[in-house]
DNA sequence: TATTGTTATACTCTATAACTATA
DNA sequence: TATAGTTATAGAGTATAACAATA
């Protein structure tokens, strides 16, 4: 738990604040050019996967609850998203995209996977070794 | 500039997504110690390494200038930030670290270290690696 | 009683446009 | 004319607290 402070896992700290400086700028763009905002594309990701409880998508981008309500509430208005009853608890809604919803989901996401592109200069050998260590780091 | 769409690839992107979530969470945790916002934490951070222009300021945090005004407010209403007339430009205004602005920017970043410790857990023949795909990536 | 989603409120961040004082 | 900083405004995200419906 000793915290390092020698000059190469800082220019690591560096580099990686570096990258999410990058991701962060790319993704907010991409969403941008839907018209999106960076947690309204977020919210439509997760739910162009699976219809899913307000509680739930909160818990996952990490806020509260109540943020979430509005945020669905610009979804749905735009019609990329819907709210819908879940039968086995009546005080659950199951916030779900809508067929619009998911076309543009994929639309984004593949504009994300071109802008995160920089992986194309690395080789097999070199991606899994990224991988590998991105793990490590992680903990997985 | 095909974008790469092999499992590889795809799972580097997934493990790049949650060190960005995972960097944001220790980050914005570490500034509300503080009880700084994570845009206020930035600022702070910058200003603790030299007195900066407001221009300049808005140029490495990419936004407005206008925002800035606020952030360095809110800074300077607290003590850890104050205004400075540029001598050589009358219409600049320098903004700079006080004494207890520096203090708790070096606080901040301690607590940041410590957040960032994951990195502890590799060798340094991993760190080392890691710089060297991270910079590739980056195109460094 | 506890939980789910919502509403109400207040604050911060954000972009845009218009203003001022300098250059 | 152009630039630096500010103000005014509006929209979005955020946390907190209180509420109705349901479990």
């Amino acid at each position: 738990m000793t915290p390092r402070t020698d000059p190469l896992t800082l220019e690591v700290v560096e580099l990686i604040g570096e990258v999410v400086s990058r991701y962060h700028a790319e993704y907010d763009e991409a969403a941008a050019q839907h018209a999106l905002t960076g947690a309204q594309a977020r919210v439509l990701g997760l739910l162009s996967v699976e219809a899913t409880p307000m509680r739930r998508i909160a818990r996952k981008l990490k806020c509260e609850p109540s943020n979430i309500t509005g945020i669905v509430d610009r979804l749905e208005a735009r019609g990329l998203v819907e709210r819908r009853p879940d039968p086995a608890d009546r005080r659950v809604k199951l916030a779900a995209a809508t067929e619009e919803g998911r076309r543009t989901a994929a639309k984004l996401r593949a504009s994300l996977d071109f802008a995160r592109e920089p992986l194309g200069g690395l080789s097999e050998d070199e991606r899994t070794a990224l991988r590998d260590l991105l793990k490590r780091m992680l903990g997985n």
